[in-house]
DNA sequence: CGAAAACATCCGTATTTTCCACAAATTTCA
DNA sequence: TGAAATTTGTGGAAAATACGGATGTTTTCG
């Protein structure tokens, strides 16, 4: 029995050339290749899938918000975090998200593949172990808040796709320039990047 | 006589991936990926390839930066630059570098390919016409004022540290936003660090 | 286990800042 | 001289931010 991937990315290109790559393994076969949340779910419920490979940038909102919904309407399903970076803010969310591996696109095809047999295997795989001991300053939400200011977002829209109150947005948006030390979000902006706290 | 293509990008996974997927065709052949910029001009000078395929954040530097060092260095060489979504500035940045083709990462294969087999031909290939009557780049005022917005500065701390009225700061951020396409100030902070428009 | 801390969610009011649409004068430079 | 850049303005709408407070959950830790 092969373990069955299915891949969440909103790049194509990345996505067939990941799927080109797992196919030469003989033990994993790719059930499918989605990008966008609608197709997500249906493709879950459809094929069953024992290890998702997101990545943790998915249509705007933070892929780790997919991993915890998966987790909980999916247990069976293990999903595989991608990233664009190492970095020590979303390792943590991830882990924490129940992710069951953290892998960069810096990583060789190898890495990935290491990663989804062991978290079939149900082993947990993370770079490092000091992870877990940095305890990231901003919270996974804030996280997604940051990222969708960065991407000229306002308020109301970021509410709106996150699907929570204008109000609470702006309570994060608080928290986060306390947590940054500045007093704009265009200043949050620059010090997160600044920071590396985008993967 | 097959097509030589040197890929370059940060990320080795994505990067392997594009090379099987760009191995499949009979006329092209990758001779190498490279992820570092020691590599980069080592690899250029070692096979002289046809094309070069590019990130357009490489190395947390400018992609762009490199593909107006190639095209200088080396001009047989066509850069095809790789983004993560289509976005006017980029595009015109890209064509103004010396760019022979744009592509999004959210673009399916076929285009990467049709936009390589172009660009050997000698073919610019970008996706709309509009991109190059539109838009100017920042002024140095205007660059000035960006990384004012970017280090937390309110307007009238701008307009103090820059000598001039908080209405002469305001006009100076609207032709900001306008010619960044954004609508709020942390959204031109983003969207210049990732065209790399601060060192 | 139980207390304390942190987190996420919501609401109101008030002030500040940002942003837009209209013009227009001055300098700079090809 | 004409084009572009820089400068300044008015007025107003929209958004963001600061200042309160409230409730329930989860995490952490003694």
């Amino acid at each position: 029995m092969k373990i069955k991937v299915l891949l969440v990315d909103d790049h194509c290109l990345v996505m067939d050339g990941i799927r080109q790559l797992l196919e030469r393994e003989l033990d994993l076969e790719v059930v499918g290749a989605v990008s966008s949340p609608t197709d997500l779910e249906q493709k879950i419920a459809q094929h069953q899938p024992d290890i998702i490979v997101m990545d943790i940038r998915f249509k705007g909102k933070n892929g780790l918000l997919w991993t915890r919904k998966i987790s909980s309407l999916f247990p069976a399903c293990k999903v595989v975090i991608l990233s664009r970076s190492h970095c020590l803010e979303y390792m943590n969310a991830a882990y924490e998200a129940g992710a069951y591996a953290f892998v960069s696109k810096q990583d060789s095809v190898e890495t990935l593949i290491h990663a989804i047999r062991e978290s079939h295997r149900g082993v947990k795989s993370f770079p490092t172990h000091l992870v877990f001991h940095d305890r990231s300053s901003l919270t996974e939400m804030e996280l997604a808040v940051l990222e969708l200011i960065a991407q000229d977002k306002t308020n109301i829209e970021i509410s709106e796709q996150l699907n929570i109150s204008k109000r609470t947005v702006e309570h994060h948006v608080s928290s986060i320039l306390r947590k940054l030390d500045v007093k704009s979000r265009a200043g949050a902006v620059g010090k997160a990047i600044e920071l590396g706290l985008f993967g």
